[in-house]
DNA sequence: CTTGTGCATCGAAATGCTTCGATGTAAAAT
DNA sequence: ATTTTACATCGAAGCATTTCGATGCACAAG
């Protein structure tokens, strides 16, 4: 039962599409975005927003830094990479 | 929006302990189980396990027979099968 | 035919998640 | 100095999910 509250714990970081979608963003590009920026690209408001990322920090997927009146957010590709593949090895146990 | 919403609901469907202790348990058995065997594996009462079975039901993961007293219940390995090639080809995109 | 068993469904309580207006903060612009 | 801008946090409202006792149903056993 510990298994399978960590390996869901995984699956619910990424399970709403906002989150799903600001990752989008930040994975695509190659270097830091600006809040301003994600805003734009989800149907929710700023509070929200930053509400979600977050969450994304909290997780470790994610990390921000303030410069001047701006905060720009960058993915952890390492810290993706580990949360997919286990994932990935969890979900080929059903295999 | 829309690609990301079918993406959450794919994993939605997985993330809870209690479903994925279903599945788990359901996968490893070649044949058919009871509710009553499934309801020994995980720690929550008899009309909570119908409720996460029905879910699994409608996301078309297992499928259910009555026979006599009991329902038996398998895994849809097929549609299992897409389940995690969808899952893996969008965490693949992160990448 | 009455009783018991296995399971589904109902209804409601508890819990948790999502959302946003309001407010706070700190830096930039005027 | 005042105003404006970008973002975080707070607080509460709105919803969704999870849970289980109670009940219903169908079959089996006695």
């Amino acid at each position: 039962m510990r298994e399978a509250e960590r390996a869901t714990a995984d699956l619910e970081i990424l399970a709403h599409p906002v989150r799903m979608q600001l990752l989008d963003v930040l994975a695509r590009k190659e270097g830091t975005v600006c809040v301003c920026d994600l805003e734009a690209a989800v149907p929710v408001k700023q509070p929200t927003v930053s509400h979600h990322l977050r969450l994304l920090r909290q997780a470790g997927l994610v990390h921000s830094e303030k410069q001047g009146l701006y905060a720009y957010y960058r993915v952890d590709r390492t810290a993706l990479e580990g949360l997919r593949a286990r994932i990935a090895e969890r979900l080929a146990a059903f295999g």
